[in-house]
DNA sequence: TCGATCGTGGGTAACGTTTTCCAAAGAAGA
DNA sequence: TCTTCTTTGGAAAACGTTACCCACGATCGA
């Protein structure tokens, strides 16, 4: 009378028995491991596709490995972690690892669950992405699972680490928009309190790099920086405060293309234009930054190529977790749309 | 001369051993079970926290519960998802329950090889949002573990389903442009081939709803469907096609807010108007839709709510996977903004 | 007072893999 | 011919947890 019959799962063991092995020559075919012979090999296979057997992950977590890799993403909203996300995804298509991702992690709380659940859960290895805990914090966890951290800068022996170079993309933006004429550019910056990781982040970076190129372009005078949140309201609130400045900026480099998504709506409900009034710059170059009605300049960060990175660093630790740790930094390229032009006279 | 001695895990017996007791005892306490008193309980929790012990899911998963649940999602990109994980992982918080993610599926055979991993690795249960799989691989699925589907009509007894009204929505956005005095009001429609599935998706339910709304308006004689693809791009080639109408439309109605965007786009490269020259109105209510500058109407499906709605299923499911299935659906409703405003005569 | 029941606690065998041995049989070297 | 490797295969012990069952003493009902 019961339904469906809950019928068993296959285990190494049935698949033994049909092959006519032991389970032993099983699991070396299963791991290409030393000690078994082409014949072996084949018959095995062949066992294992005729019971469509599959390894049951939670028993090779009690002795090797699960061929699972971990991914933090602290915010699913914002689009520009897809692309990074594609990036580890595609380099581990055909491998036999398998990602699963941690869902959204706003604060140090919800970041310690999450990595946590990884390691409880035996997973082979984790990338995190632009992760708020504290140094401490990330050593801790990559002590006990080879761990990549990618949009943090700072290094650690303990993981390795890919990053954008946030100097040179402010740079690039501060020189676009000098280039056009601007000279009153102010900046919108993330606001971080904690002084040991505020040198990590790259929101500082992003800072430093635009005080730097103002700098560089004789324009240090000019150098304005309000500071409120990389998110929407952020940029809206950011924007409220430049616009109503005596001496308007011409131009706003927003920290992020969220931010500036914020700055077109302050700027929208203020009566002014886009360009024409103010031109506005992100960072992130992510996907409704290309979306027509809106154009907006902004700063590729080249989440692909991350990912990719990450992945070849967290293959090779896996394989030899006492290797050295490296560090890898790409270079942005600047993506000039519809929202920034030559200011008007 | 080993960095930094690669310590072994705390177990449950260290925690046993620490707290003299059983590992029976420890494991009792664990689950909340029955058969031990108050005093062991304390004693016990005591001896956790002393040592920082964590339970090995891995462990775990070979002889009872793992507290993880597996959500499949379509496409991270598409901004309606994270409203529906957001119910799902706020449903969870207060619980021993951990949300892992699947990454981006498009196919059958990724979601073949997701759902594959988390039933591999022992997760209590899935939440599929709107998979395209065959309903034969939805039913597999179901019979190996608790299963709940988001977004997909038509029902099984091996799982349960959570779905918005997708013919009340379409009669809403129908009912709204009718009502501003639009006549000429188009439909864009997700192209789907196979015949079997496409009674079960959205997709199709928006467009029926559709024709049926206008019907009801006497707007028979204007029924117009063009079907591209839910993307931003479906929706440019959609609106292309539409504004080459000998008699163009005065509204459209897209089948979802990234559609509406690309219709917004192509729009404007057509160097009309919205809403002056076109009406125009989305599906799912996303973040960039309430976005300023763009405020899109909108027809908002509590994806929160979804969410939580599927969990309070998978929960009871996993209690008892013999109940019978059950199905919910929720009602949507409308959010006029901007872009949709009474037809120029 | 005597069995039955209840509350509390523990012993032990799974669960499905991988790893660490060890054995047997050839092959190669002396 | 006698060692000594190599290759091929398997037996058995982990890994950390839970499920099943049993034991013990105390309480209860008659």
């Amino acid at each position: 009378m019961e339904p469906p019959a809950p019928r068993r799962r296959v285990t190494i063991v049935d698949v033994a028995r049909h092959a006519q092995v032991s389970t032993t020559a099983v699991s070396k075919v299963l791991r290409n491991a030393y000690g078994a012979s082409p014949e072996m090999r084949a018959k095995v296979r062949r066992a294992i596709d005729e019971l469509g057997y599959r390894p049951h992950a939670g028993a090779r977590a009690l002795r090797g490995q699960t061929y699972t890799i971990g991914v933090m993403l602290p915010d699913i909203r914002n689009p520009f972690f897809p692309e990074i996300l594609d990036g580890i995804t595609g380099s581990l298509e055909d491998t036999e690892y398998q990602v699963l991702l941690g869902p959204g992690c706003n604060g140090e709380k919800a970041e310690a669950r999450v990595t946590e659940a990884m390691i409880d859960r035996g997973m082979d290895g984790i990338v995190l992405v632009a992760p708020v805990s504290s140094r401490a914090r990330l050593e801790q966890v990559a002590s006990a699972v080879p761990t990549v951290v990618i949009g943090r800068h700072g290094s650690s022996s303990l993981y390795d680490t890919v990053t954008d170079d946030d100097i040179e993309g402010a740079s690039l933006v501060v020189g676009h928009l000098a280039g056009l004429g601007h000279r009153r550019i102010a900046h919108i910056d993330h606001h971080e309190t904690d002084p040991a990781r505020l040198a990590e982040m790259p929101n500082a970076r992003r800072a430093d790099g635009y005080r730097q190129a103002m700098r560089a372009h004789g324009l240090e005078e000019s150098i304005d920086v309000v500071s409120t949140s990389y998110t929407q309201e952020g940029g809206y609130e950011g924007a409220r405060q430049l616009l109503t400045r005596p001496h308007r900026p011409t131009a706003v480099f927003a920290g992020a293309d969220v931010v500036a998504m914020g700055v077109l709506e302050a700027v929208g409900e203020a009566g002014l234009t886009v360009p024409g009034d103010l031109s506005v710059a992100g960072y992130d170059n992510t996907t409704f930054a290309a979306f027509g009605p809106i154009s907006l300049t902004s700063v590729d960060q080249a989440g692909h190529e991350m990912g990719r990175n990450a992945v070849r660093l967290l293959l090779d630790r896996i394989a030899d977790r006492h290797r050295p740790s490296s560090r890898v930094m790409l270079s942005p390229t600047l993506v000039p749309r519809r929202t920034t032009a030559p200011p008007a006279s």
